[in-house]
DNA sequence: CGAAAGTTTGAAATGGTTCAAGAGCAGTGG
DNA sequence: CCACTGCTCTTGAACCATTTCAAACTTTCG
C-alpha cells in the first residue's frame, strides 16, 4: 500500500524529511459502508488517513438530526487531532466501502521532531480550517441550490485532484439525506433542488453518476472559487492560480 | 506589555520551552473600531495577536453580504497561518478598539524547531477547528432564537476566560448587525429575536450591557456545550470537564 | 444641531419544513 | 420464486420561520 501521508504532504518536503514520512509503517483496515471509523467523544485512538472510499465528519445534534461538516476523500486525515485534544467533537464514517491506513499516534507526534514536517502538518490543518470556514459562509448563508452547486463544485474539484473523476462526470455514493445532513435542508428538499438544478441544465444526475456539462456555469451559479482548497486542488490549477 | 503568545500556549509547556515564547518581541499596534487589522487575499503580513479589544474574522459574499466567522478576544490569534498559506481566505477587522500585538513571521517559525511548542501551535489551530467546527453545526442548522442563544453562551465563557466579564454580566460592544452576520439571519430579524429572548428571561440586555439571570437555563436552551471550545475555557471548568 | 448609524415596528412575500403517502428497488427468508 | 421488509426517491399541500421592503424612532457623534 502507497504511503499516503506521504503522498499528502511529502511533496512539499525535501528528500531528508520526506524519506522519514515514508517511513512510517501503515497497516490497511477494511470498513463496510456506513461504520464509524473514529468514535465521536472518545479519545482519539490510532493515526488514521483514509486509503480509499468516502466517508465524513459528523456530529449528532440534539433531536436525532445530523450535521455533516465534511467529506473526506482518499488521503484525508481522520483525525488529525493527535493526542493533543483529549476528546474528539466528532465522528468519522463511511460513505461507501473504505480502507482506512492506520500508523502509530506516537510515530506521527515523532515527526514533529523535524520543523518542516510539523509545519507540513500544520498547514493540513489549516487548509481544513479554511474549507470549514468556506462552509460556514457559503452552506450557512446561501439559497439552497447555490449550496448544493457549491458542494458539487467542491466534490468535483476534489475527487479529480483524487483521481476519481474525470473533468465532468464523477460517480457520488450519497443518499440525498446526506447532501441534506451536510449542507443543512431536509431530504424532501435536497431532491426539489435537485430536480431543480437538472431542469436548468447545470447538472445531469442519474443513477447517482453526477456529469457537469458546463463546469463554468455551475461554478459561477454557486460562486465557486477553488483557492480555499489548497492542496486538495489538483496541482495544474494550484499552479494557475498562483 | 504582557507577552501573550505566551499566555495562550506557554502554560502547557515546559519552562526550557516557555521561555523561548516568551523571549518573542512584541510591538503593540494601535486599531481604531471598525478597521481592517487583516486584509483578506493577501499575503499575511507581520504574526499578530489581539492584545486588547474585540474583533472578528469575516470574509464578503457575493451580494455585498458579510459572513462573519469568528470572533476574537484578546490572547486569540489573527493569523495562524504564518507563510505556509500563500494569501489568507478572509479578512479581519477590528469592532471595538484594539491592540494587536505583532511580530516577526520568521521568529514565530523559528518556533518550530522545538517541537513541543510546535505541538502547542498546532493544538491552538485544532481547536479554532473545533470551534468553525461547533459554529457550522449550532449556527446552520438551529431555530435562529437557538443561534443567537448558542452565541451569548459561548460570548459569556470566552470572555469569562478573558477576564472581560463577571459570570453573568459583560459587555457586547456588537451592533444586531454584527450579531445577524455572524448567525447569518437578518438585522431586522436579530432585533426580534433578542426581544423574544428577554421575554421569555433567558437574557437581559440593556445598552449592550449582556446580563444572564440563568446560565443553566440558557444554555440548556441553546443546547450549549462549551467542551469545544477548550483552552479558551476557564482553567476551572476546563478542569471540571475532565 | 444636524447627519449618520443603529434599533424598532408593521405587513406582505417567500423559501424551506413538515406531514403524509406512493413508487421503485434490493435484500431476506419462507 | 414470491411475499415481505426496509431504504431511497418522489410528489402534494399546508404551515411556519425568515426575508424583504418601508418607515419611524433613538442614539451617537462631529
Amino acid at each position: 500500500m502507497k504511503n499516503l501521508l506521504a503522498a499528502r504532504i511529502a511533496n512539499l518536503l525535501p528528500a531528508e524529511d520526506r524519506s522519514r514520512v515514508e517511513a512510517l509503517n501503515f497497516h490497511p483496515r477494511r470498513v463496510p459502508a456506513r461504520e464509524d471509523i473514529c468514535p465521536a467523544g472518545r479519545p482519539p485512538g490510532e493515526f488514521k488517513i483514509l486509503a480509499e472510499g468516502f466517508a465524513c465528519r459528523y456530529k449528532l445534534m440534539p433531536g436525532g438530526r445530523r450535521s455533516i461538516t465534511a467529506f473526506l476523500l482518499p488521503g484525508d486525515f481522520c483525525d488529525l487531532q493527535v493526542s493533543v485534544l483529549k476528546h474528539t467533537d466528532h465522528g468519522v464514517m463511511s460513505l461507501s466501502p473504505c480502507v482506512v491506513a492506520e500508523t502509530s499516534r506516537a510515530a506521527v507526534e515523532g515527526l514533529f521532531a523535524y520543523p518542516r514536517i510539523a509545519l507540513a502538518l500544520w498547514r493540513a490543518c489549516l487548509e481544513e480550517e479554511q474549507v470549514l470556514r468556506e462552509w460556514l459562509t457559503q452552506m450557512g448563508r446561501n439559497s439552497s441550490d447555490r449550496q448544493l452547486a457549491h458542494l458539487l463544485c467542491e466534490l468535483r474539484v476534489r475527487l479529480v485532484g483524487a483521481g476519481m473523476a474525470s473533468e465532468k462526470t464523477f460517480r457520488l455514493p450519497l443518499t440525498q439525506e446526506e447532501l441534506g445532513d451536510a449542507v443543512g435542508i431536509t431530504t424532501v428538499h435536497v431532491n426539489r433542488v435537485l430536480q431543480q438544478l437538472r431542469e436548468s441544465g447545470l447538472v445531469r444526475i442519474v443513477d447517482r453518476m453526477v456529469m457537469i456539462p458546463d463546469i463554468a456555469r455551475l461554478e459561477e451559479f454557486a460562486d465557486f472559487d477553488g483557492t480555499y482548497l489548497g492542496a486538495a486542488q489538483p496541482a495544474a490549477e494550484r499552479a494557475a492560480v498562483g
